[in-house]
DNA sequence: GATAAAGTATATTGTAACCATATAGTCAAT
DNA sequence: ATTGACTATATGGTTACAATATACTTTATC
């Protein structure tokens, strides 16, 4: 009796070896009898699970299918399903959603260089130094931020803005900033007039281009709380320095509750053109 | 009382209002103030949760953490220990997994692809028909498949086969095919002699190649069942048309479990030189 | 100013796709 | 015959939330 069950079940794999060869637990096979996405080819009379080598290319195609994130419900419904022309069907929908994440990679990789970049550029500064800086055009999708005083509060212009980079589907790897008018500056009042996320010139047709040309810049490793007085610093080197100061002061946050550690240690980036 | 309260929070997001800008239920940001890894910037008197727009930015940076599969209790773990510059390392891993990402998926949709085309090849074809065709230059692992009689069973042939494939780090969209030596099959034997995994040229230094030519071709739309009487006729079919067959049969598995249901609907593709 | 509607809080349970562990039966080898 | 390796089922735990229930606050409306 124990030799006729060797011989029956010589070929095929048990849960333990066939799990081996699929590089997962016992377990992931259990499961897959359990929900029925992938049972044994046959079941021994001691209630063992037997697999064939044929399955082990269904169990690579159900891991692949589970790499493109479809749901093993999903995957069942298929199985229950199953045939040849739904397979390529099924095959054909995958080979899109591999296009859709290789696009999004390719958009992940971006916002991380961007990252870096913007990360890197916050470390290396000097808090309060006046410096002059040669800046390329930039592209900026910018909201107007007013309404009467009542109603004004960051929070629903930043609302404003960020829907409205949603609707053009931008999500950019810039944390937003915020223009401040130099003459409301100058009458002592820093109040920020529009908001802007940075972004390509080809991901908006109506982005506002922040010309090229000289800027003074000031950087403030320590918050918030100085930026009246750093912007009234600008204002007083452009004019020592015979420019004339641009509309706007532009508000950059370079590091930010994801490196620093409280409001406090927040590095921003302030700058006005010089004409 | 009230108007204290409206004033202190006007700058702030309440959960919901943070949850839409984010895209994500309420119940998500009370999961992240609840594990520490995106706290409320304040927490009212009345016990509710206050974010900033800065905060935006921490949570789309989170976002994209977990996209790349770093789980949140690790994403914590740099929270608590978070510093500029072990932000930009944190950057450069998550670069480096993207292009692992990115490779994968490039993987993965040649995968798709092959496995398309296997399955329109057994979907286009008549069973049992036979047909010459000119075949291509193929490149093919291979795993001999002997040893003594007493120990011989498919399965830790195959698993022998795998193993080897995984060594080499080839995972190839083809199922497992068999080779039968023909002189086996002409002497009623219908043997495995060598289990193969079709590879590119370039997967594999040592593959086998399976010379281009000639190919008398059967296939069989009802599994296993009529192999050794498919392999007669091919042999007959060729000895009829004045050519000599070749040293093996291959046998290719085109559809399997993943379209038919049940061994008796795989198609199975035999081809066999000629000579 | 009262009431309704909308939003917020906590707490509990549920989900997917397993993993870990405990207990018990089976098989293979000495 | 017994040991060690393997199998089975069953139960609880995990992650990252989602759904739901209940209670309290705020906002809007009459």
């Amino acid at each position: 009796m124990e030799k006729k069950i060797k011989e029956d079940f010589k070929n095929y794999f048990t849960t333990g070896e066939f799990a081996s060869l699929c590089k997962v637990k016992k377990q992931t096979l259990f499961h897959y009898d359990e929900i029925g996405i992938l049972k044994p080819h046959i079941v021994g009379a001691n209630g063992y699970r037997y697999y064939t080598y044929e399955q082990l290319d269904i169990f690579f195609t159900i891991t692949m299918l589970k790499e493109l994130d479809m749901p093993l419900s999903h995957i069942k419904i298929y199985m229950d399903n199953r045939s040849p022309k739904g397979f390529i069907k099924l095959l054909k929908m995958q080979e899109k959603e591999v296009e859709r994440k290789m696009e999004h990679l390719v958009w992940l990789k971006h916002y991380i260089k961007t990252k870096i970049k913007i990360t890197q550029e916050g470390i290396s500064v000097k808090s309060g130094e006046i410096t002059i800086q040669t800046c390329p055009a930039e592209y900026l999708v910018i909201t107007k931020y007013a309404g009467d005083e009542e109603e004004k509060n960051i929070a629903t212009g930043v609302s404003n803005h960020i829907n409205f980079c949603h609707d053009l589907d931008i999500y950019s790897a810039y944390a937003i900033g915020g223009m401040i008018p130099s003459a409301e500056m100058s009458a002592g009042n820093y109040i920020y007039s529009h908001f802007y996320t940075k972004v390509n010139k080809s991901d908006f047709e109506g982005a506002f281009r922040r010309s090229k040309g000289l800027y003074a810049v000031c950087y403030d490793s320590h918050g918030y709380d100085n930026m009246e007085v750093n912007c009234a610093n600008l204002i007083a080197y452009a004019k020592e320095h015979n420019y004339t100061p641009g509309p706007y002061f532009y508000e950059d946050l370079l590091l930010d509750e994801m490196s620093a550690k409280g409001y406090d240690d927040y590095t921003l980036k302030i700058s006005i053109s010089l004409i």
